[in-house]
DNA sequence: AATTAGATACTACAAGTGTAGGAGGTTTTA
DNA sequence: TAAAACCTCCTACACTTGTAGTATCTAATT
């Protein structure tokens, strides 16, 4: 199951508020997207239908949680993305990160530790 | 323009054969993705209509060539990649990359050569 | 209890996507 | 040159997505 971007952003707040009014998640999301409320109620209810979302209706105002979580979706996504971006050369792709986006020294530092724990 | 799945596709064939004829992309295409021929037209043209895909017409059979460059996708794949799925932490995402893929030495010695020259 | 504000359900509708089929034009080949 | 094999064009159609509007229902407030 490939997420989209909306599907993505919808997602991020409910793992930032799990078990969310439906309230909370529009003013979360409303900043960045300017979505309606009744937007966003259909994509939560479209994304119940495909098994993202589980809503919660015993209670009142529903409560909405992610049902899967953000590690195996990223780890899909990064797969995902490595072959169809990279051709799958974790070498390049990392390479391409490192060259164009800012990273702060401790990263620097972080990500040298990695490395010379992978060294053989 | 952010590129769906097929496209990167269709791209990734055109431009690893650029001015192709459209026989040649099908049969490029055909092992990973079992197109109809008439998909992969679909797909073309459509492409063409969104500015992705120049058709020369001029010639028969036509030929297709991509009227981005790789790069320039990647680029922007990276950009939307980074704050969909790891909200703009370049950190993190490299280190979940280091941690799950598989790298051979030569790449990890390249990364920390690019590493080092990144230090202040 | 009546009003109001917010929540949920149902409906809608255009645009985009996945996936070809059929008809007709062109080029190669027997 | 007739057949075979491609190629291109046009058409189709169901499904998904983006984006709400309306109507109703429920909970909070006066």
């Amino acid at each position: 199951m490939n997420l989209s971007e909306r599907e993505w952003t919808v997602l991020n707040a409910l793992w930032e508020t799990d078990g969310a009014e439906l309230g909370e998640i529009v003013n979360k999301l409303y900043p960045q997207t300017k979505w309606n409320r009744n937007t966003v109620l259909t994509y939560l209810t479209r994304m119940e239908t495909k098994g993202l979302v589980k809503i919660d209706k015993k209670v009142s105002p529903h409560l909405y949680h992610a049902t899967i979580d953000r590690e195996s979706c990223q780890q899909k996504e990064r797969e995902s993305f490595l072959n169809r971006v990279y051709s799958g050369s974790t070498g390049d792709l990392i390479a391409a990160f490192l060259k164009e986006e800012r990273i702060s020294q401790e990263e620097i530092e972080n990500l040298r530790q990695i490395l010379d724990n992978m060294e053989v």
